[in-house]
RNA sequence: GCCAAGCUAGCCAAGGUGGUCACGGCGCGUGUCUGAAAAACACGAGAUUGAGGUUCGACUCCUCAGCUUGGCA
């Protein structure tokens, strides 16, 4: 039995760059190396849905078994000693969000340091990554749906008077981009109606208490290589049923006004599957469309990892690079 | 083969009957980001089918060529 340092590891990377495949052989190392157990936290803010799981591409192995853990928010898969957490947990029009995923990790990582337990943080939402630790408050100010359906009527000129008469300092911090931005205008005036929020604890985020350190492993390929695995992957995605998840989600809600509310119908691959269903694209036309907007989310990936200083890119390209993940990990962990 | 209409960025496409022309959308490129982040948003690059002619000046008018679509044969 090992002794786990309190380090978090976060594997990261565009999407179709084979994550997950490197997950599952740093977990058999680390249970090879003799540690307890691991949890695995899937960062990914459309796996997270149950009824979207080949669309999202969230590949639960057919030996795990869904588990209610009394001391977690969610369910999550078991097998042995291993555990996935976040995948396929909730409901398609369940509230979801950056601090529900931050809940959930907390979670995770108290019981794991508790049970001496290895914790490895994997997918493509750099988002998810970034907050597992932060501690502003105002991340946890919930929406507020009144607000929401006044302010869905007004123009971004009028929501622009509103934040920037409001709050001041808010509006001072937004850039050109945000300040077009309607649902980040919205969202501040959100946390500025919510009492119990200061405008001290609303400027510049600050950094309350220590946090365990925090690395980031990169996975990352050309981006043609990338480009190719997302084409074949919407096949496959396609001929596994991804038709029929869709289909079923649609049945779900009829309204426009249902689907903007569910963000599980954001999903790439819905829209464009869902115009095939209406006759409106060919098979082929609702394939590339699919493939064409994979491989869009992929550049923003590398948009927002661009600027994270401290990434430890590795090439997937060079022979051994899981050896060389492993190198990285097994120093840290003791 | 004849007649008609058309040819504007990688794709779709607007307009004004001569004045540095050139609206949009998609795509593309570069970014932004603290409760929708696979979201939302910002910024940017990029075009008049070709060759002649008329004119101070042509994307616009004329001629020829090429291509496309529709109709007639």
């Amino acid at each position: 039995m090992k002794s786990v340092s309190p380090v978090v590891i976060s594997l990261i990377g565009p999407t179709a760059v084979g994550k997950t495949a490197a997950a599952e052989w740093l977990i058999k190392q680390c249970l090879a190396a003799g540690w307890n157990g691991v949890d695995l936290v899937v960062a990914d803010s459309r796996q997270v849905y149950q009824g979207l799981e080949i669309v999202s591409g969230a590949d639960i192995n057919p030996d795990l078994q869904p588990v209610q853990q009394p001391n977690l928010p969610y369910r999550s898969w078991v097998r042995d000693a291993v555990e996935w957490h976040g995948v396929s947990i909730i409901k398609p029009d369940e509230e979801w969000s950056v601090a529900h995923f931050q809940t959930l990790f907390q979670a995770v990582w108290q019981r794991a340091l508790a049970e001496q337990r290895v914790v490895l943080l994997v997918g493509g939402t750099g988002l998810y990554h970034d907050h597992i630790f932060t501690t502003d408050p105002a991340l946890h100010v919930p929406p507020d749906a009144v607000l929401r359906a006044k302010t869905a009527q007004l123009t971004v000129a009028e929501l622009q008077a509103l934040v920037s008469a409001e709050q001041p300092a808010r509006w001072q911090a937004m850039n050109q981009s945000d300040r077009s931005n309607p649902r980040r205008l919205v969202r501040a005036l959100e946390i500025g109606q919510t009492p119990s929020l200061s405008t001290e604890q609303l400027s510049p985020s600050p950094e309350m208490g220590p946090r365990p350190p925090h690395q980031y492993w990169g996975l990352i390929d050309s981006l043609e290589t990338i480009r190719a695995r997302i084409v074949t992957r919407v096949e496959q995605r396609w001929q596994q049923g991804a038709l029929g998840e869709v289909e079923a989600l649609l049945a779900q809600f009829q309204s426009a006004e249902a689907a903007v509310k569910w963000p599980a119908l954001s999903a790439t691959g819905v829209k464009e599957l869902a115009a095939y269903l209406a006759d409106q694209l060919t098979e082929e036309q609702a394939k590339q469309l699919w493939a064409q907007r994979e491989f869009q989310y992929a550049k923003r990936q590398l948009t927002w990892w661009r600027k994270q200083p401290a990434v430890q890119w590795v090439d997937v390209v060079e022979p051994g690079y899981l050896e060389l993940l492993w190198r990285h990990g097994k120093n840290l962990l003791y």
